[in-house]
DNA sequence: TATTGTTATACTCTATAACTATA
DNA sequence: TATAGTTATAGAGTATAACAATA
């Protein structure tokens, strides 16, 4: 039985994709390369990655969380958690808070500046999201979305 | 209406995704991190990264394609294709070929020692599927890579 | 002893710009 | 002029190991 010919992709120009076609990972990579790029394009300071953006929102979310739990969240090493809160303290936009209860831990908080980030990072991220969504349905949206969850729990 | 509340992941340990909860292209990153991770720890030699195994399998799936090809079909730039032929080339396992109907560029070839290597990396890749689909029923996998399809075609 | 966070180090990945050679 | 590939450069992301401070 033939391999179904699979052009995945109009770039490939008809490449063979071999054993990467029936790989559900590397659809997954390739997928989130595509939203990754369009999310670079759609942000207007390039220094605001998609990491950093997404470790901003979940400050933003979760005041007072510690870097260990940010970490264990985006499924970071601790020592990248160390960067990414280094990166918004320096420019303002978080700020690590002594905790009286356990001294060896900062609560992370954003500042006014920080905060003002967030609904604009909301925003972009949306409209990458709609380029994604469009090849969908609403219904395919959904149950992707579900699915993806799924594995990620 | 309150948000519905998301342990997308027991490691967040409750953590607020925020907005992120609403992003497939959130939910694509995590989960493609969550299948490298896994890849890496299945890799016996830690140099043969995912982005590697993915350059080799498509040469061995279309042998005499040009690095732009592969560039196009990987979604990589121009310099990073010349940096993964070179990785493989370096270690016996890729062939640069002129090309005497274009001599700016090259056909690529797999070497007897990287022949070798591609059912290893089928092999490998197959192992961290395992995982991933561990979560899915069959039909949801079937779905998951129709829809991802769907979306990098 | 274990945990939180930092520092040092190294490697991977990625892109842009500028270049050479060829078409 | 355009394309294939390379080199130079820089920045982003990542991880491990070793460390300090605290629990």
């Amino acid at each position: 039985m033939a391999r179904p010919t699979m052009a995945i992709d109009d770039a490939g120009q008809g490449l063979d994709y071999g054993f990467l076609a029936d790989r559900i990972g590397f659809l997954l990579r390739m997928a989130s390369v595509i939203n990754l790029a369009q999310l670079a394009r759609d942000t207007p300071d390039k220094a605001h990655t998609s990491q950093r953006m997404s470790v901003l929102a979940l400050v933003a979310a979760n005041p007072g969380t510690s870097q260990v739990r940010l970490s264990e969240a985006l499924r970071l090493s601790r020592p990248a958690a160390t960067l990414a809160v280094d990166f918004w303290q320096e420019r303002g936009c978080m700020e690590r808070r002594v905790d009286p209860d356990d001294r060896r831990s900062y609560g992370l908080f954003l500042t006014p500046a920080g905060e003002a980030l967030v609904p604009l990072f909301a925003e972009i991220s949306r409209e990458a999201e709609v380029s994604l969504r469009d090849r969908l349905t609403e219904a395919e949206a959904v149950e992707l979305r579900r699915l993806l969850v799924k594995i990620i729990d």
